[in-house]
DNA sequence: TTAATCACG
DNA sequence: ACGTACGTGATTAAC
């Protein structure tokens, strides 16, 4: 089916000028105002990349005026007077019309909805899109007409359609006339009911369709509502008059009249004279930058930058993030922007100083924006603002660009994939595209800025954002950039010795099965174990190590199988995984992820360096490749029991608040609590059982999970627990009341008024909502010691620079810094991590962390 | 792409 | 009668 666009020009214009009107007007330097003009180019431009028409017209209402014009300048006295800026751009507008080749219409007596509408209902077998910013128009709407509606600003469109229509508003088209007729519309001098909004008016028209049927049937109505609909009787026949676009008029051009074609010449002689640089360098691309390359952008900084806060955008390709490569920046204000690619930006002052200048500057990704700064030699200052950051914060789903790009549904006019090519699998760049691409980001981002920032604020998280999360991104790009040495050939020696660990298991496992398998397929091995072998199956046919575990006294396979599961998991994760992640600096860059957690922990990633090995001994060997650099060994400090701590802090927990105040262990206290035993009675085996339970309340434990996890009965779990809240009553409130306060919220929040919100509260589904029990009572105490550490971090990193020391900060395993310090720097370092670490937050308890020095990491402890 | 498994706090 | 500990990421098999 054929496309036809039917743009409503004068509202279009009316739009633009009043979008683009801030500050000092945009002019050319001959004082033409162009404010409009680049508007409506603008919106124009939008338009046709969505569409995609094969015919455009553009409608105008003419100089004269038409009968319903007269007729409402007779009823509500003289019209508002125009701006002369806005006046002097209308023959502008047109002009660029028909430098591009864009087919325009007017006529006298007819209005430009008037010709939309008779154009629109000509062609029943073309698919047609009106693009307007006149709600009005959406009376026009049929099975085969959208209207394509300006949002506020230039670049927001609203597609709406039947559907649409019927869900936003619960009425069809035609109705849209009824609406007005009610309600009236300030903007086109229609008139209305006095006293009657929109409300009303749908609540009427829901009832009785029409506002024919609604005064046949006046006498439903009572009181102040049944006065203001009789007193506005004539006015409401009149706005609905004046409301109904004519759909019959006679439009004498074809739509092969109409046909858009690519823009002539002289379009871009048409950008060049009024000085709309940025749209030049499009039109210029297709004459000369095919054979000039890539070419210099005009662009005006420090006119982009008026506006107080701007956006500033890095263009990088759909490479992994070490490997991206930076094509430019955008610089935005919202309305203006401007692309810079990297070769001019490397020699523009004004821009460079722009990057390295303290201005409030807006950016999304700030760690790997300073990477790319940084990997490509652009010196820069801290940013303030990380919409990244901001919307996560805001929405714990926001995980990735793409989600964001969804959420706050920017209409980007191709994806990044079509102009860079699939990852791994780049492709020459169309420039044009590409930049045009990078614009409208950057511009969706500026739109952000201030209700992202408004909400933070409301929801009483900007301090958060601020003293915490913001300097964080500063932080983690300095430990990413510096990375941890890492020895290739500990790593290698491991691989070699425990394939051979998995060569041996392998044989007697096959000998034992009476059969070869692929012991790494879980679905085979419980074919060998359960039917095979005879071994009674529980529930599931489950081949996990718990399970296993249980059946080690059933067969001597399994125990052979754990083995082979140990070693097969150092040798494909560990020993061969990590050794693909050595770059050529001989490190390992691991990549701090700080939008990925539901709680506000850091996640780590190519590869996770904040799951090596440790509790397993052969496994532990693989932290003897992580090794301090010249000169340097490594410094280790771990929080000890934090979350433990948080928890009777934010619980306010009298026994438990003493236990650490005295610097009681606190499995041994809670083992004579819950054993009912005197402190020198504790078992080891007391111990370890409580150390078991306390760690379970962090996280909702069930009496069954408890029994599973000790191997008791669930009886006597159930005591534990029973005991547990007794001996620490306010624990058992807190859990209580948190749980509570998700059930009326829909979220809890940390310490830094962090927010998690569980949906799963609410779920019909008991197991579900369980679910969402426990998440409720384990985010507040995992998140609150997240905010922890990640302040000790900022203080740390903040007197490491103040000392200016030469150790570095490298990596965060939740409760535990680990650095790479400086020979002559160990005892300075040791102060200023324990510190830092013990007072991140004045709690009710204390913080404990002790510093300990190695030459790997394997030592460290 | 998803499920199962297992490493960490 | 149900199903049972929070939060992550990497690898493998199998669809």
């Amino acid at each position: 089916m054929k496309k036809l666009l039917l743009i409503d020009g004068n509202s279009m214009l009316f739009r633009a000028y009043y979008a683009t009107l801030y500050g000092r007007m945009m002019k050319t330097s001959n004082g033409v105002p162009t404010n409009a003009v680049y508007g409506f180019v603008t919106m124009i431009n939008k338009a046709l990349q969505m569409i995609e028409p094969d015919a455009v017209m553009v409608a105008w209402d003419s100089g004269k005026p038409t009968f319903r014009h007269e007729s409402f300048q007779e009823y509500k006295g003289t019209r508002k007077k125009l701006d002369q800026e806005l006046i002097v751009q209308f023959p502008i507008a047109r002009e660029y019309l028909d430098a591009y080749g864009i087919a325009r219409y007017e006529c006298d007596g007819i209005e430009a909805d008037d010709i939309i509408g008779s154009m629109a209902k000509k062609y029943p077998d073309t698919k047609t899109y009106i693009l307007s910013s006149d709600r009005d128009l959406l009376q026009l709407i049929d099975a085969t007409t959208d209207v394509y509606l300006m949002k506020k600003g230039i670049t927001e469109i609203e597609v709406m359609n039947e559907s649409k229509l019927q869900e936003d508003m619960g009425i069809i088209p035609s109705q849209i006339v009824d609406l007005k007729a009610l309600m009236g519309d300030s903007a086109d001098n229609i008139p209305g009911v006095k006293g009657i909004g929109e409300k009303t008016a749908l609540k009427l028209l829901h009832t009785y369709q029409t506002v024919d049927n609604v005064y046949e049937h006046i006498e439903d109505q009572k009181g102040k509502l049944k006065e203001k609909l009789e007193t506005g009787k004539e006015d409401a026949f009149m706005s609905k008059f004046l409301a109904t676009i004519k759909t019959d008029a006679t439009i004498p051009v074809s739509l092969e009249e109409l046909r858009l074609d690519e823009p002539k010449a002289e379009l871009h002689d048409f950008f060049v004279k009024y000085e709309m640089n940025s749209f030049a360098k499009d039109t210029m691309k297709k004459e000369e930058s095919v054979k000039k390359g890539i070419h210099r952008i005009v662009h005006k900084i420090d006119e982009t930058l008026l506006q107080g806060v701007s956006l500033l955008f890095a263009d990088y390709d759909n490479e992994n993030y070490y490997d991206a490569t930076l094509y430019g920046f955008v610089v935005s204000n919202g309305e203006l922007s401007e692309y810079i690619c990297i070769e001019d930006a490397r020699n523009d002052v004004q821009f460079l100083a722009y990057l390295s200048s303290d201005n409030e500057k807006a950016v999304y990704d700030a760690k790997n924006f300073y990477h790319a700064c940084h990997k490509n030699g652009f010196a820069f200052h801290k940013v303030k603002f990380d919409i990244m950051i901001a919307a996560f914060l805001l929405d714990g789903t926001l995980t990735d660009y793409d989600k964001l790009c969804e959420k706050y549904q920017f209409h980007l006019p191709c994806t990044k994939e079509e102009v860079y090519g699939k990852k791994g699998k780049p492709k020459q760049v169309d420039v044009a595209q590409q930049q045009n691409l990078a614009m409208y980001e950057a511009q969706c981002l500026y739109s952000l800025i201030e209700s992202l920032k408004a909400e933070l604020q409301q929801l009483e998280m900007y301090t958060l954002f601020e003293t915490i999360e913001m300097p964080l991104t500063y932080v983690l790009y300095e430990m990413e950039k510096e990375g941890v040495v890492t020895d290739v050939t500990t790593l290698n020696e491991i691989a070699e010795s425990t394939l051979k660990k998995i060569e041996q298991l392998s044989a007697q496992i096959y000998e034992m099965a009476g059969m070869e398998f692929n012991i790494n397929s879980p679905k085979q091995l419980a074919t060998v174990l359960y039917d095979e072998l005879g071994l009674k199956a529980g529930k599931k046919r489950s081949t996990a190590a718990d399970v296993l575990e249980k059946l080690l006294p059933t067969h001597p396979i399994i125990a052979l199988l754990l083995e082979h599961r140990k070693y097969q998991k150092i040798y494909s994760t560990y020993a061969v995984g990590l050794s693909k992640h050595i770059l050529a600096d001989g490190k390992i860059h691991t990549i701090f992820n700080q939008i990925q957690t539901q709680t506000g922990r850091l996640s780590s990633s190519e590869p996770n360096l904040q799951n090596i090995s440790v509790r397993d001994e052969e496994g532990k060997e693989i932290r003897k490749a992580f090794v301090a650099s010249k000169d340097h060994v490594l410094m280790s400090a771990d929080y000890s029991q934090i979350e433990l701590r948080m928890l009777a802090h934010m619980a306010d927990e009298e026994q438990m608040i003493d236990a650490f105040n005295h610097g009681i262990d606190i499995h041994t206290k809670t083992a004579m609590q819950i054993f009912d035993v005197a402190h020198d009675d504790v078992t080891s085996d007391m111990r370890r059982c409580a150390k078991t339970v306390n760690f379970g309340i962090v996280y909702g434990q069930s009496d069954f999970g408890l029994s599973e996890q000790l191997g008791i009965t669930r009886k006597e779990a159930h005591e534990f627990i029973e005991k547990y809240f007794i001996s620490y009553p306010k624990i058992k409130t807190f859990m209580d009341e948190t749980i509570a306060f998700c059930e009326d919220h829909g979220y809890v929040k940390t310490l830094f008024s962090r927010r998690r919100y569980i949906k799963e509260i609410h779920d019909k589904n008991y197991m579900m909502r369980e679910f969402g029990k426990r998440a409720a009572m384990n985010a507040p105490i995992q998140g609150s010691a997240a905010d922890l550490i990640k302040l000790a971090m900022i203080q740390i990193f903040d007197r490491m620079q103040k000392e200016q020391v030469k150790s570095k900060m490298i990596l965060q395993i939740h409760d535990e810094l680990i650095f790479d310090v400086w020979e002559d720097e160990i005892d300075i370092m040791k102060q200023i991590i324990e510190e830092g670490m013990q007072q991140a937050m004045q709690l009710k308890v204390p913080l404990v962390a002790e510093a300990a020095i190695a030459k790997t990491w394997y030592d460290a402890k």
